[in-house]
DNA sequence: CGGCTCTTTGACCTTGCTCAATTCGCGTGG
DNA sequence: CCACGCGAATTGAGCAAGGTCAAAGAGCCG
């Protein structure tokens, strides 16, 4: 499979042999990380960045109610913490949803690509500009859809997401989380979640079981989240 | 007065005497923009991005309801689309939510120094992922926090972010906006917000009134906000 | 004084939460 | 092949935070 990270780029702009090799060194063999297990923990200032190969991954703080919020999901090609690069000690933790595998990139390797390699520099600060316009739009869905619309939303997102690095079969894609976790991600109660996730299916929008789900009506799930794609900065353009 | 983009910078790490210079050559003269006027606007791809230099402003998306989503609120020395340098078009507007003065740096301008300066680049890259990281907070505080500890954070945010330019006296600050744009930008209603605010006044936490905060009790409303102002990375180190 | 905008208040309604009890899906050991 | 165990999904009932609508004060400027 080709590296996610390089499809994640090169989705973005254009990239030159030169970077291409960049890029293929910075990904060097995969970790595995077990369902359940931080990859990286709150107050840590940890010496490489992560990126996502496979598996689903969520940034999440914990509160002293013992309520966890998740505020971002991460998919394979995402970098779940390429901020730390700059930003230390880390404020929030972040752990393996699924079984996943990840690949840690060194700063020293980072640092010296800001150094020595602008384009690319701009690329990957590009990659942190688009996780700030999702989170961007979490917080406008939360501020005013209600809660199917934040829920269909996500589904939206995700999908689209997925599509960019082959992990979508039509509408439909994997999502082996529970609904608790989708829960603690949108600020919702699981109760919550699992009588809109009822609602979205009774209405013909989607269906999510055994891990997996499938998107029957995508344009009314648009609708109802409305979802518009853009914030994600698909397209191929000097950056 | 000083340079707010040079203190928000400096605060972050120490500039070389030609960093300094080309900041200061980034801000040019000051161009005022009046209340409730846009900056920018969605949908553009502006070819310059804009410093705040005083007032404040707002990044808000508008639906189809009429609703106002704030998704973020800048003060002096922030950039409030440094990323449409990277992104584009823009995926929401700013509106100055009092009259303000800005400076338009070209974007020219920033791909040269992402060019030539990888250290100052670094810096810049770094304003952007503390603004995420601000948008994370923001998400976290509307999961998990009541209306009332939402809007404390609200308070405990925005002075540490103007203490850092220098806008505060004591635990004071200037804020003359409209209970409502709070609504907006916290996603509640502006009569929930009255309430919430006539609350935090009878708890003797927090006054304000004629467009100026009065923090009474820091503690207690850093406590009922789960405040900790690490996020806004505010010490200076290598970067 | 008049007009405007912003804040405050009251009454009532809706969304989403909590707690607690079932039920389902599925892997495991007998 | 079947009973058992366990986490996850569902369901029900009652509650509470926050929304809506509408009206009444306050503050401020001309």
């Amino acid at each position: 499979m080709l590296n996610p990270l390089r499809i994640a780029l090169e989705r973005r702009d254009r990239l030159t042999a030169e970077e291409v090799l960049v890029v293929e060194r910075l990904v060097s063999k995969p970790v595995p990380v077990a369902e359940g297990a931080d990859m990286v923990r709150e107050g840590e200032s940890p010496l490489h960045s992560t990126v996502m190969i496979s598996g689903f991954s969520a940034r999440y703080t914990t509160f002293s109610d013992g309520k966890r919020q998740i505020s971002a999901v991460h998919v394979p090609g995402d970098f779940v913490d390429l901020h730390s690069l700059l930003l230390r000690p880390m404020d929030h933790s972040v752990v393996a949803l699924t079984d996943c595998s990840v690949v840690e990139v060194p700063h020293t390797l980072l640092r010296e690509i800001s150094e020595r390699h602008p384009h690319l520099t701009r690329l990957l600060w590009t990659l942190t500009v688009i996780d700030a316009a999702i989170f961007r739009q979490w917080l406008i869905a939360s501020g005013h859809l209600p809660a199917v619309g934040q829920i269909a939303h996500f589904f939206c997102e995700l999908w689209t997401r997925l599509s960019l690095v082959g992990l979508t079969e039509g509408r439909s894609y994997d999502l082996p989380i529970a609904q608790a976790d989708l829960g603690d991600a949108m600020g919702l109660s699981a109760v919550h979640v699992n009588r809109c996730m009822m609602a979205l299916r009774r209405n013909g929008l989607l269906e999510w079981r055994g891990g997996r789900v499938r998107i029957l009506d995508w344009d009314g799930l648009r609708t109802s989240a409305a979802f518009d794609g853009q914030y994600l900065n698909l397209e191929q353009r000097p950056r």
